[in-house]
DNA sequence: AATACGTGGCT
DNA sequence: TAGCCAAGTAT
């Protein structure tokens, strides 16, 4: 994992980077590490420090985010950098409190960062240590409401020195042996101690509520394209799904679909595209239609590559149905 | 306290 | 393959 300090650097009296913990602890909030690893070399290898992140552009920076996910955390990282960088001369703060103070850095960020980057013995909670805890101690209420003994029992088992290495090699654990499915008990160091592999309970450890079931919402996004072939976009509302994200125009999103479209022009059906969110399932019905021109008041052209580049997923998949039916039908 | 908020990988 | 799930945060 590229924002690792091995253990040859760490010898040599190297601490990892702030900045990129900081910047990778955000970008692995409910995200796994191969789909946050080429967001995180590219973010590095455009903006080196939080300086430079902070006089990026906010849409460059959610740009690159395209793809990743809760989008608030972009807009919370841009916020937070001009916060370290203007507020706090690039430094970042070495205590949980002062950390969870920041924008986008919670409980769990914060404690992260303090053990890892600073080497404070701060205890870090997140759904691996959950799993972790819940099976060693045999915790058989479910999440959430069992969170509070999880961490007390996370707390008292965090050592005074190298916590953020401790910290790590437990969540290491959780990805890796004590994994949700298939747990490796027998390649596990602590599977002496486990109360749940002692009475073989580990499969049903942590117990969870029920989740809700997703409904169905039905939406139409239109893909208008002028004669050089720009397409037309939209920013979408800070607040809200998809916050702040370029866009395609589209109705709202609801249990009926469908709304008036952007351009009185001649639009034609050319599929429909299916994407699950966190809390509902989503049919979104794409036109496409060729305009004489792309007026400025109702959106800004773009190139289709670099479209399908700077928006969340379910709009990249949306053009991309609509530029393969342009291919296709060969028009013009 | 409960809900909103994405996506892609894995089984 | 349809569903489950991940190194959470904000409100």
């Amino acid at each position: 994992m590229p924002w690792r300090v091995s253990p040859s650097e760490r010898d040599a009296g190297h601490r990892p980077d702030p900045f990129r913990v900081w910047l990778s602890e955000v970008m692995l909030q409910q995200t796994t590490v191969a789909a946050a690893t080429g967001h995180f070399l590219r973010f590095l290898a455009r903006w080196p420090d939080v300086h430079a992140l902070a006089r990026a552009p906010r849409e460059a920076v959610l740009a690159e985010w395209a793809g990743l996910g809760y989008y608030a955390r972009a807009r919370n990282l841009h916020a937070c950098a001009n916060v370290v960088s203007r507020d706090l001369d690039g430094r970042f703060p070495e205590t949980e409190k002062e950390l969870r103070a920041l924008p986008g850095i919670g409980a769990y960020t914060a404690a992260a960062i303090a053990a890892i980057a600073f080497d404070r013995p701060a205890t870090v909670v997140d759904g691996n240590v959950e799993r972790v805890m819940a099976r060693l101690f045999a915790e058989a209420a479910p999440l959430p409401g069992v969170k509070p003994q999880l961490r007390a029992h996370a707390e008292r088992l965090t050592p005074q020195s190298r916590a953020g290495d401790y910290a790590q090699a437990v969540m290491d654990l959780g990805a890796t042996i004590c994994t949700p499915r298939n747990p490796a008990c027998g390649l596990c160091p602590w599977r002496t101690p486990c109360a749940a592999r002692a009475s073989g309970t580990q499969l049903d450890l942590p117990a969870r509520a029920p989740k809700p079931a997703k409904p169905v919402r039905r939406g139409v996004a239109y893909v208008a394209h002028d004669p050089r072939g720009r397409v037309l976009t939209v920013t979408r509302p800070d607040d809200g799904l998809l916050g702040g994200m370029r866009a395609l125009p589209s109705s709202d999103w609801t249990e009926a679909g469908g709304s008036a479209p952007p351009l009185a022009i001649d639009w034609r059906p050319v599929g429909e595209v299916r994407h699950t969110f966190t809390h509902f399932h989503l049919v979104l019905k794409v036109m496409a239609a060729k305009a004489r021109a792309l007026p400025a008041d109702c959106g800004e052209a773009m190139a289709p590559d670099a479209a399908l580049r700077a928006m969340p997923s379910v709009f990249a998949k949306a053009l991309r149905l609509a530029l393969e039916d342009l291919q296709r039908t060969g028009s013009d």
